[in-house]
RNA sequence: GGCCCCUUAGUCUAGCGGUCAGGACGUCGGCCUCUCACGUCGAAGACAUGGGUUCAAUUCCCGUAGGGGUCACCA
């Protein structure tokens, strides 16, 4: 088989949502895996709705997920231009040809008329079919005028897909249906079409919503006598309620988790594992999935999103960095929370205990609030641990300190154990007292570490403060 | 409603005629322990349903039910 020549096509109506970006990162597996070319393109032809914005959010959300593109905006290639609307001589080339072969016509029919049909079809709750008005109208040029494709009348057409099998359509649930608008804009099918063959794709690779349409894509290569590509349709992501997935369920762009903090390698792990599997393994690098992906493993089912297991996902990412990328990515989300952190050895040391405690930069960004910014005290913890019964053992652990020059882990661990040795108790009793007036709360690292992260100097602040208020 | 597709635990999935139906997230419990988390040990939890085919069906075929998709001069 020759290389793969794949493609992304997204219309620009919006940013790159959750399952674009699994179409995209499947094709782009596949490209990769076999040194094929993977190849973006814009498909606007739908003028009210397409904005720039939207191409450069969702060229953004590629760029973020490491999806790199061979061919399209940006990095050109040979088969360009890669916008839909800059390629509209090509589409006419073709519609032109079909209508001189007979296997298209103009229509001269209005959207009123069309519409005052469709209606009248469902007040007699009929299904509405294109009667065939214009099909055989002498061709004048001068009116203004769609062009249709004439869909066989009978018979049906089959097509291999890869992740469902055969897939049959009959030709009766066809219509002929427009392929080109009177000023000259293809319709999706059409264009997709065009495109596909111009760029030389050989598989075309999208989300189910399509396979509907392929019977009649599969007609038009025909029509055009072009090679037919294999096809692949992924499955849905669909949300909780087994509805497509929508903004109701959350965030479903890309850009949404880059900016909830999670890592792009771990989103694009999530996805892969949503739809596709490889044995038991739940875990892979980008480098391991190009290595194993295969559409052959891709499952026909629907899937619905799942955001508990992504943020474990995005966990199990976070604790594999190194010390400078976890340091690196977790620093523009402290200051964009307005903690005044700095990549220094205090940051590294919290970063150390934060990195198995939280599973996204924001959860770091909520366990680091309280080494950077005052103590908000939990009512409580306070009520709890701040009672006149802590105040003896706040002092004593307070004198401990105030005694300490360096005070280290093993120093500290005497001075906890002295205090509550002295009076019989469990460490508990003394630790977590100091905990709630160091953090404020009741969940934190290790007492001893918490000490060293804040310094002597603001512990013993804080032991001060709580002690006035016990 | 027509047509197309799908159906293993709450969720993602392994399975490709003979398995105690495996793994993961989540849930629950034990251990570890200064709290939380990590780690660790364990538990509950699935082949939608009815017919076939077969010595044997989760696995193959048909029906039913349920879910999804699609029926535009949107993509």
């Amino acid at each position: 088989m020759s290389p793969p020549r794949v493609r992304f096509a997204p219309s620009p109506t919006g940013y790159l949502h959750i399952g674009g970006a699994r179409t995209a990162l499947f094709n782009w597996l596949w490209a990769r895996r076999h040194g094929g070319t993977f190849v973006l393109r814009i498909e606007d032809t739908d003028r009210d709705r397409s904005t720039q914005e939207a191409v450069d959010a969702i060229l953004d959300g590629l760029r973020w997920l490491g999806l790199d593109w061979d061919e399209g905006p940006g990095v050109g290639g040979a088969h360009g231009p890669y916008r839909q609307t800059e390629r509209l001589e090509i589409y006419r080339a073709h519609a032109d040809r079909l209508l001189q072969e007979g296997k298209a016509y103009a229509c001269y029919c209005t959207r009123e008329e069309l519409d005052g049909l469709r209606k009248a079809a469902e007040a007699e709750k009929r299904q509405f079919r294109y009667p065939g008005t214009c099909r055989h109208l002498p061709h004048d040029p001068s009116r203004r005028h769609v062009v249709r494709f004439k869909v066989p009348e009978t018979g049906a057409t089959v097509f291999e897909d890869l992740v469902k099998g055969a897939i049959s359509t009959p030709h009766a649930t066809l219509q002929d249906e427009v392929i080109l608008r009177a000023d000259g804009v293809p319709l999706y099918n059409f264009g997709a079409v065009v495109d596909d063959v111009t760029m030389e794709i050989n598989l075309v690779a999208r989300g189910d919503d399509h396979v509907n349409n392929t019977a009649r894509q599969v007609l038009l290569y025909e029509a055009l006598g072009y090679p037919v590509p294999a096809f692949a349709h992924l499955p849905m992501i669909l949300g909780a309620d087994k509805a497509r997935l929508s903004k109701r369920h959350g965030a479903t762009s890309v850009t949404a988790y880059r900016d909830l903090g999670y890592l792009p390698q771990a989103v694009v792990n999530y996805l892969a594992r949503l739809g596709w599997s490889h044995g038991d393994q739940e875990l892979f690098t980008i480098a391991e999935l190009v290595q194993a992906f295969d559409w052959r493993q891709v499952g026909a089912t629907a899937g619905i999103f799942n955001p508990e297991k992504m943020i474990w996902v995005n966990h199990q990412w976070l604790r594999r960095l190194s010390d400078d990328e976890l340091a690196r990515g977790a620093l523009p989300h402290l200051r964009a929370a307005g903690l005044p952190a700095e990549d220094d050895a205090k940051l590294r040391a919290l970063l150390q205990q934060l990195r198995e405690r939280a599973r996204t930069f924001a959860e770091i960004v909520a366990q680091a609030r309280c080494f950077y910014a005052p103590v908000e005290l939990d009512p409580k913890a306070r009520e709890k641990f701040l009672g006149p019964a802590a105040r003896p053992l706040l002092q004593a652990v307070r004198d401990g300190l105030a005694a300490m020059e360096a005070p280290d882990l093993a120093g500290l661990e005497r001075l906890f154990h002295a205090v509550a040795g002295a009076r019989e108790l469990a460490l508990g009793k003394v630790a977590q007292p100091v905990r709630v007036a160091l953090t404020g709360g009741t969940a934190s690292p290790g007492i001893y570490e918490v000490v060293l992260i804040l310094g002597r100097a603001e512990s013993l602040a804080r032991l001060d403060a709580a002690i006035a208020l016990t």
